[in-house]
DNA sequence: GCCAACGTTGGC
DNA sequence: GCCAACGTTGGC
C-alpha cells in the first residue's frame, strides 16, 4: 500500500464536502506530473492525507482512500466547466483522475506551521518552499508521524 | 494583495 | 530546442 498527500482548496473542495458526498472524484488536476500520480501510481485502498490549501489554517484535514483506479476526468470533455481542454477527445483523453473515498475528518488541522517543526518531515515537498505539486507521494513514517499528531 | 517559484506556451 | 512572456500556486 502506498501513501499519498493531495491538496484541495477547501472553499472549491474540503474534507467535509467529501464526508458528506463519502466519495468524489479528484477532477481538475491539469498538471501532468499530478496527473501520473493518479493515472499510473495510485492504487485503490491507497490511503491519502486531505490537504487544505491557500486557506486560514493550511494543513492535514483528515484522511481519505483511494475507491477507484485511473479513469478519463469528465470535466475535461464539458465547455461549460472550469476544467474543460478543447484538445482532449474521448478517444485521446489527457486528463485522469481517481476516486477517493472519505475515511476520517481529524478533529483538530494538523497545521503546515505544525508539520514544518518536525524534523523527520523536513523532506516532504510540502515544507520546501516553491513546491506547489497538489498531489505528492509520502512515506510509511511520514504518513504515521503525522497521524501521530492529529 | 504580494510575490517567489514553478509550469506552460509559442515565436523564432 | 531555446527562452521570454505569461499564468498559476499557495504561503504569508
Amino acid at each position: 500500500m502506498n501513501y499519498w498527500l493531495m491538496k484541495s482548496e477547501p472553499d472549491v473542495f474540503s474534507i467535509d464536502i467529501l464526508k458528506t458526498k463519502k466519495k468524489s472524484g479528484w477532477d481538475g488536476v491539469r498538471n501532468y506530473q499530478a496527473r501520473n500520480f493518479m493515472r499510473d501510481d495510485m492504487k485503490k485502498g491507497d490511503m491519502v492525507l486531505f490537504y487544505h490549501s491557500s486557506c486560514e489554517v493550511p494543513g492535514v484535514a483528515g484522511l481519505a482512500q483511494v475507491s477507484k483506479e485511473s479513469h478519463p476526468d469528465p470535466t475535461q470533455f464539458d465547455p461549460k466547466s472550469d476544467y474543460y481542454d478543447p484538445k482532449a477527445t474521448k478517444e485521446n483523453p489527457r486528463w485522469f483522475m481517481v476516486e477517493v473515498e472519505f475515511v476520517e475528518k481529524f478533529n483538530s488541522v494538523v497545521t503546515l506551521h505544525t508539520i514544518k517543526s518536525i524534523k523527520s518531515l523536513e523532506n516532504m515537498p510540502l515544507v520546501k518552499k516553491g513546491s506547489r505539486l497538489s498531489i505528492n507521494p509520502v512515506s510509511e513514517k511520514e504518513y504515521k508521524t503525522i497521524l501521530g499528531l492529529k
